[in-house]
RNA sequence: GCUGGAGUAGCUCAGCCGGUAGAGCACCUCACUCGUAAUGAGGGGGUCGUGGGUUCGAAUCCCAUCUCCAGCUCCA
């Protein structure tokens, strides 16, 4: 033959050469996509676009638009960087490279590691072998091969990695001088790769297992349109802008000291929107049929031996001797609700039962992790502990993730969804692990969500369902969890009375909504930037008189506005109008009420909204109405 | 916990090679009585994270330690 027949992803059908390469076949649908594909998909394979074409195929080129372009281009240019490190440090040993979500890095053993000069100098080298434009070039070659090769150039992790490959040939990529084991596919070569930049350096673990020798981590980014960089570093800058540990001090919500490490110290603005949350959580929770409890922080060694804790989380437990007792600060409130539950004979007519615990819980965090609210050692959870029968299981899952559903769409969140199974540190047997797996599978296929599958990431008691939200950096963060346990109501021997009249042991259902109350206020102050919606904001509205003739109306107006409920200040300062302003702004108060001579004759207030600006005079008891809606509405 | 970086006034930061600490903002006082993002003037405030060491002399050099930051590992 010698034409083949390419079919294009919008439908269309070409004729070529037999032989041409992907390049060229790009060229003939178009100049700018032969500009601007970086690889192409054949039949569902990736592939360089200087492969050929022999067979009648289905193409897709991938440009920097789409997913996979990105991750090629990225890809290409952690090559591009290993290659400078090769130039600059012979000798220096090589680990992985790949893309990730913003950018790519890649994994060094270099003796003494890098500096920051260092970066610089692989940065400039880069540039100087990108604009060589140096073809990728692939080849394949057998495993055997590509193994003696990376052991005589003393590449032993590159040697670790082809002792884990299966089937006989591998390939390689070379740019230049520079030869690694990869899958591919690249660019067409080195001068796609125009705008990058190296934006950090981190040990991070060979194959990230601690017990491996630490590597340097270099972290780029790459576009291909410097714009595109500038912007990408821009969106970098205004996100720290939004990062929760500088909002908290600035809006004097926490703080943390060298006196409590991971211990949030809140403060009274801080503890107003706490509150908030939890007024609507504990009203939330009443219309849902939860009941309420409180269990101790310090509980005897001998209950954390009973419920599995001793043996599966005590690295990450304190512990205190009273009375020549020992004790533990609780890391969990299961137990102590467990005590709850056996002080009743508990009949099935009472389930499900809904026992909800906003408890105070301690984790020994190692210090490295630590994390503003994000990650504290100590933490208040929106437990509940639900008790049920198996055949409730489904539907009670159903419930419990409609209830998330609705607490997040309140603030405007989104979150992705894992199930996480069976760890090797476990109690409880394998049936009692398959049954509640596929309970949870059950419940999320009942209510049709996505959710990506963790083998082995379950809790040491049982399988669970997480949620998932991002910070301002993208860094996700759990927040809500349902995790199913037949193994501590064993443990501990719970029972009820089924419709028999015979004992029965019931399944038990732990579960949070948001999860760590400081981790997801730490959440929402950034989701918000710290313009919490008015209902969580810690100042609602906040007077200002013009002068000093108008502070009495202006102190009138504040009791009338804190009668009603509403969180106001008035701001009775010599300043002018513009400082009070300004200062307000920055707090992020949602309302501003300016009053001077006008409002002061006519009984109203001029308003103004942060994001809105000046709205004008409004009668103030109109003001006070729509106010009161926005808040009970708890509008964003 | 590990790798790298950083700790100077409430905050942001300056202080080169060792000579005994400074700016802006914030705070306090006074004057101004003001209409939608900063009125002016004056003043107070730091044992330079902590503990050792070197030195005639340490914010500065060395060691240890604590905390924070980035990443790894781990997790709500």
């Amino acid at each position: 033959m010698n034409t083949v027949k390419v079919k294009l992803p919008d439908g269309s059908e070409k004729t070529l050469k037999n032989g041409v390469t992907l390049a060229e076949a790009a060229k003939s649908v178009g100049n700018r996509l032969a500009k601007e594909a970086l690889a192409a998909r054949i039949n569902g394979d990736l592939v360089d676009l200087s492969a050929k074409l022999e067979n009648d195929v289905a193409i897709e080129f991938l440009t920097f638009d789409s997913e996979q372009g990105r991750e090629v281009f990225r890809h290409s240019s952690s090559h591009l960087m290993a290659y400078a490190v090769q130039e600059l440090f012979p000798g220096t040993k090589f680990g992985i490279g790949p893309a990730i979500e913003e950018g790519f890095y890649y994994d060094f053993d270099k003796p003494g590691g890098f500096t920051e000069e260092d970066l610089n100098a692989i940065e400039k080298k880069m540039r100087e072998i990108a604009a060589r434009a140096i073809p990728f070039r692939r080849r394949e070659v057998s495993r055997k091969e590509a193994m003696e090769r990376f052991r005589s150039l003393g590449e032993v992790y590159k040697v670790e990695l082809l002792e884990g490959i299966e089937g006989d040939t591998v390939s390689l990529y070379e740019l230049g001088d520079f030869v690694d084991l990869c899958r591919g596919p690249h660019v067409p070569d080195s001068s796609y790769i125009k705008a990058f930049k190296l934006t950090g350096l981190a040990g991070a673990y060979w194959r990230g297992d601690e017990r491996n020798k630490m590597l340097q981590r270099i972290y780029g980014t790459s576009f291909t349109k410097e714009k595109d960089l500038k912007e990408h570093l821009h969106l970098l800058e205004e996100a720290r802008k939004r990062d929760h540990r500088r909002l908290g001090r600035d809006l004097d919500l926490f703080s943390f000291h060298e006196e409590g490490p991971g211990f949030a110290f809140f403060h009274p603005k801080g503890l107003v929107v706490w509150d908030a949350l939890m007024d609507f959580w504990r009203k939330e929770h009443r219309k849902r049929g939860y009941v309420e409890v409180r269990t101790p922080i310090i509980l005897a060694r001998s209950l954390w031996e009973q419920s599995g804790h001793w043996d599966n989380y005590r690295e990450n437990m304190y512990f205190t001797v009273i009375d020549d007792r020992d004790f533990a600060i609780k890391p969990m409130n299961c137990p102590g609700g467990l005590l709850i539950y056996k002080t009743h004979l508990h009949s099935y007519r009472e389930f499900p039962l809904r026992c909800a615990e906003v408890g105070l819980v301690h984790r020994h965090e190692k210090s490295g992790v630590l994390h503003g609210l994000f990650r504290v050692r100590q933490f208040t959870q929106d437990d509940a502990h639900i008790f049920l029968l198996p055949e409730q299981i489904v539907d009670e899952v159903v419930g419990i993730i409609e209830f998330v559903d609705f607490m997040y769409k309140t603030f405007g969140f989104s979150s992705t969804v894992e199930l996480s199974t069976k760890p090797e540190k476990h109690i409880g047997s394998d049936e009692m692990w398959e049954q509640a797996t596929s309970a949870l599978k059950a419940a999320l296929a009942r209510v049709e969500l996505d959710y990506k599958l963790n083998e082995g990431e379950g809790a040491f008691y049982g399988p669970k369902i997480d949620f998932h939200i991002r910070d301002c950096l993208k860094r996700t963060w759990q927040c809500a969890t349902i995790q199913l346990d037949f193994a501590l109501p064993e443990k501990f021997d719970l029972s009820y009375i089924g419709s028999d009249n015979q004992r029965h042991r019931p399944v038990m259902i732990h579960r949070t909504l948001y999860g760590s109350i400081e981790r997801f206020l730490g959440v929402l102050i950034e989701h918000y930037g710290g313009a919490f919606p008015t209902w969580l904001a810690p100042v609602q509205a906040i007077l200002l008189p013009v002068g000093e003739s108008h502070r009495p109306y202006a102190a009138t107006l504040l009791e009338r506005l804190r009668n009603a409920g509403v969180r106001a200040e008035a701001d009775l300062r010599d300043d002018k109008i513009g400082f009070k302003i300004r200062e307000a702004q920055l707090q992020k108060v949602p309302y501003m009420l300016v009053v001077g001579d006008r409002e002061v004759s006519s009984g109203a207030v001029s308003v103004r909204h942060r994001q809105r600006g000046d709205l004008g005079p409004q009668q103030f008891e109109d003001f006070l109405a729509s106010l009161q809606a926005e808040i009970e509405n708890r509008t964003l």
